[in-house]
DNA sequence: TATTGTTATACTCTATAACTATA
DNA sequence: TATAGTTATAGAGTATAACAATA
């Protein structure tokens, strides 16, 4: 199996297979696995987005601002796992592309309410059905079950992985 | 619950949970699940290889060379999904602290064969108990059926997973 | 004194183009 | 013409420190 049309320097890519390649303890690794899935499912989405000019990071904030109108920055970028000095550039491009919105608070005046404007939630609604593709994508190689099943162990592994902890 | 002894500026963090966001559609969206999963196995990783400034990556090349002792560079560095370009200098550290070896190949001039040193070796046994460690912190979360059924089900998302696709 | 948002900055990862020396 | 390794570089993503305004 080696019918690849490959393009000599500028796509980089591999050697292809040769022999198979020994990953030793590496194939048995949770973290290893993990990444190497990630990595997988992100390029297939960073492919489908690319032409929305959306990263995942500003999809999830999108999210989040539709589901929680009004809430904070801090409140945002900590439910997503952003720093909140990382969100403040993420935000300014939501912002300046028209896609979302910061609001002065009454009771507080250093805070931001954040709000998603009509056009980012339109905007969401059509990035919405390319993600049900993208995830339809993944689903079909391991079955309904197969989701559920590993959305459970995910989220057991992550739940509670605060970081800074035990051992 | 908020009993949390914050330092104020520098350790950044957050504002604490609040009332409870809601994701949305990211509370099912496998990239999503997969990315916090990821990052909060690799926290663990990084907070317990920091002693020993071994990154993932490195260790990962460590045990390719250790299992697949004479391969070249980019067999190496495709098996591990790095690119060739970006592998050059992930090399040389290994190289310069004595941990891995380049010596030349006779057939071919252009090319390096790979090799963990004496001392690689003897760094990758130490590495090997903390990964145990590591590894079994997570085992616990989901048990050992789980981590099976884990890396099943991640390898399916994964194989055939090139990219650069189908849709 | 603590918090919200911000700026500036640095470091790691990853990506692309282009080169060399061989094959 | 293609391949192995390399260099230079640019762009994300992520991290810390420090500040202003406000609580």
């Amino acid at each position: 199996m080696t019918m690849i049309t490959r393009t000599p320097d500028d796509l980089d890519e591999m050697s292809e297979a040769d022999a198979a390649i020994d990953l030793g303890p590496l194939s048995t690794l949770l973290g290893y696995a993990l990444r190497r899935a990630q990595v997988t499912v992100f390029n297939d989405f960073h492919r489908r987005f690319a032409a929305e000019d959306i990263r995942p990071a500003q999809y999830s904030v999108l999210q989040v601002l539709k589901h929680n109108p009004g809430l904070r920055q801090v409140q945002v970028s900590f439910a997503l796992g952003i720093k909140r000095t990382n969100f403040v550039p993420l935000l300014d491009t939501l912002e300046q592309r028209g896609l979302a919105e910061r609001r002065k608070v009454v009771g507080d005046r250093r805070a931001f309410a954040l709000f998603l404007t009509p056009a980012g939630a339109a905007l969401l609604d059509r990035l919405d059905a390319i993600v049900a593709a993208h995830e339809a994508k993944f689903v079909a190689r391991i079955g309904a079950e197969g989701k559920a099943t590993l959305l459970g162990l995910l989220t057991r592994l992550t739940d509670r992985g605060c970081d800074t902890e035990d051992d």
